[in-house]
RNA sequence: UGGCGAGUGGUGAAACGGUAUCACAGAGGCCUUUGGAGCCUUUGUUUCAGGUUCGAAUCCUGGCUCGCCAG
């Protein structure tokens, strides 16, 4: 309620405090414009802040791939949006190829993640590789000063140091998905919603007259569309719809999975085996081609090995430290332990209380956090669940 | 085949002779720039044929099916 468009007026919303300092005096900042109200306000902000601003589309995958006609994030008409809004904020629009990229970064790493077993997040590999990589090239050989971007997040700048922190809206923070940041990285890019709420920015979609002010939300991977991913995985590797057996933690046949790349550690529903209790995946085994599942206390991770593993700050620790961790998306903080090892490498013991303990799926990111600040992150490669049970098999964790 | 026991949604179970209940699975929704979790809602059941009874999942008889025990 506090938190309603019609609380805040628009002139409030255009101070500093909230979008950020009128420091543009005419330099230049690239946009990035997926076509929705996020990147259309951000591109406003950067005008009203002084900034010449190009808003700049990516083209991710091929126009002739159907999804493109149904897909409100990167698709064809998303593309259109993103002109429509440039035209409306009176700032050049460039739509630019990054198809190649994409296709290596993303999509085929994504396919190869879960032929192997593990659950992929491509849209922070797009982030890290396509985002803010390729596309901050190309704004610096553009002149750019900056790249701005309309992720819910936020920079703080203390002299040479550069620091990622939360969004102020809790229910859109998406630090999570930015943890990769380098400090050159943070240096360089601004996400200036960081200290507005989603209705505010709708807010000032709609006082602005942007045409994307009441679009929906786009979820969903975008190269993949509403169909379903594990058929488009599936066309390119067949065999992961693989039909084998789901056994128990004791190794006991419970019936028969049709491929294990519909399932991901931790999943509940789509097991198709009846049981006094909930069935959650422990673990896919891609040796066997089995799913072992098990009952959800079994489920829960208490250490985890990681490696990709970055420190926005550009730093690695010498010394085991405390941080809170996050292994989902908007997932809860659970305090941790991170015991580093070689460079890209660490130990993190999960140290609360078991009840508290998330559960980890191999492929996600695990990411550390100070209170707002993140510290850094990388990729799940193992999960030990809980010490197996006395006198059952030891199958469980690996 | 002889003796015993058991048959309740897709699955596992519950119901002094009195509204067939619960969990899991399935479906729909909320949530969500990955995949899971979670929350809300929802479809669907008494093995068959007779009988007793105001009333049968429950008691009786028979059939069928499935288990266990049978030198």
């Amino acid at each position: 309620m506090a938190i309603d468009s019609t609380s805040t007026t628009i002139e409030q919303l255009l101070t500093p405090e909230r979008i950020g300092p009128y420091d543009g005096a005419g330099r230049l900042a690239v946009v990035a414009m997926s076509g929705g109200v996020d990147s259309a306000v951000t591109a406003l902000i950067m005008r009203e802040r002084g900034y010449r601003v190009v808003g700049m589309n990516l083209r991710l995958f091929s126009p002739a791939d159907p999804v493109h006609s149904v897909n409100p994030c990167c698709g064809i008409p998303a593309m259109d949006d993103a002109r429509a809004t440039c035209q409306v904020i009176g700032v050049p629009f460039y739509a630019i190829n990054m198809e190649a990229e994409f296709g290596e970064a993303v999509i085929e790493r994504f396919v190869n993640e879960y032929a192997e077993g593990r659950t992929p997040n491509p849209c922070l590999e797009c982030n890290r590789h396509v985002k803010f990589t390729h596309l901050v090239h190309r704004a610096k050989l553009l002149g750019a000063d900056c790249l701005a971007t309309g992720h819910y997040a936020r920079i703080l700048h203390d002299g040479d140091r550069h620091s990622l922190h939360r969004a102020i809206d809790a229910r859109k923070d998406q630090s999570y998905v930015l943890h990769t940041l380098s400090p050159e990285q943070l240096a360089f890019i601004q996400f200036p919603l960081g200290n507005l709420t989603k209705p505010e920015v709708r807010q000032l979609a709609r006082h602005f007259g942007l045409p994307v002010a009441d679009k929906e939300e786009s979820q969903e991977i975008c190269f993949v569309g509403k169909s379903s991913y594990a058929d488009f995985v599936a066309k390119r590797r067949p065999d992961v719809t693989k039909p084998g057996q789901i056994v128990d933690e004791a190794g006991i046949a419970l019936g028969e999975h049709q491929g294990l790349v519909h399932h991901t550690v931790g999943q509940r529903r789509g097991i198709r085996v009846a049981g006094p209790s909930p069935l959650y995946v422990l673990q896919l085994d891609t040796g066997t081609n089995q799913l072992v599942v098990g009952p959800r206390d079994r489920a829960v991770a208490s250490v985890i090995t990681a490696d990709d593993i970055s420190f926005t700050d550009g730093s690695w620790p010498d010394l085991p430290f405390e941080a809170d961790a996050v292994v989902r998306y908007r997932g809860v903080p659970s305090p941790c332990r991170i015991v580093p090892g070689a460079r890209g490498e660490a130990v993190v013991s999960l140290t609360g209380d078991a009840s508290t303990r998330p559960i980890a799926s191999p492929g996600q990111a695990i990411v550390f956090y100070l209170q707002d600040e993140v510290l850094g992150g990388g990729t799940i490669r193992t999960v030990e669940r809980e010490a197996a049970t006395i006198g059952q098999s030891a199958k469980g964790a690996q």
